[in-house]
DNA sequence: CTCAGATATGTTATATAGTTACAAACTTGA
DNA sequence: TCAAGTTTGTAACTATATAACATATCTGAG
């Protein structure tokens, strides 16, 4: 699971979390990539922001931890907001778009003269399997 | 502006947060009541998760900072979902609750038998001064 | 009152998360 | 082929948060 335009170390954090198949923290990523020569955090918040630049990886803020996104394909950057259902049991990350949501927000926000640039929406809870 | 039943120190980190108007690390906190014998991280954490889980106190996961709550006297915990719109420009937050909102989500989530027990929703950008 | 449990506080050390500053290597195209 | 831009490497540092343990204060039953 490889993506083109991407740098050697941009490649293995993506791949990395891509296998995860979960959130990650930045510190795990360097752990796991040591053996692939990996030193330093910069090494690894470098490769994540470019990766979150593109609209491939996800940062969960209410957890310091990143995840890949569930439809690289889709460009999430550019349809707007991302929410995520997090398992607080299992870790679980359910990554979902509702745009009925987002036109709400825009039209409230809009409505006091707010622009947004980014919208950070994680719900924590529990999944049907952990509740 | 202080509140009945908190101790000294919750007292103190509060009014410190309601007097700065504005959100706060905890390590500003800290410094700012070194003069009232604060000497240690764990003084200002213990305060703010007595606060937070009265719902005095908010937290904002995408700044690691914290703020008083916009109306105390509601009783934030209970009545749900509370959003935050953050200007990266005068870092200013405005706290608001969308009852429409948490009811689409809620029942969004309810049909995935997601079991929502915070909710977290920062929305960065740029108030209307500083747009 | 008084003392035992519960709650709140103090202190040191440590764990985790993220950035700054600077140097070296590797593209890439005029 | 060499100069500008980009990517990478490395060390040191700052910021955020928690663990572990000791001490003090409060509060109610006897």
């Amino acid at each position: 699971m490889s993506v083109a335009g991407l740098t050697k170390n941009q490649a293995l954090v993506f791949d990395k979390l891509t296998g995860a198949g979960g959130p990650m923290s930045a510190y795990q990523i360097l752990d796991d990539l040591r053996d692939d020569g990996f030193r330093a955090p910069l090494q690894v918040y470098r490769a994540l922001d470019k990766l979150m630049a593109e609209g491939l990886v996800h940062k969960l803020e209410s957890l310091n931890a990143f995840v890949a996104c569930a439809h690289p394909e889709e460009k999430c950057g550019s349809h707007g907001l991302t929410a995520f259902a997090i398992c607080n049991g299992c870790g679980n990350v359910f990554e979902f778009h509702h745009h009925k949501m987002e036109h709400q927000l825009e039209d409230f926000l809009g409505g006091k003269g707010f622009k947004p640039e980014k919208t950070v929406i994680e719900i924590r809870g529990k999944c049907a399997n952990c509740a």
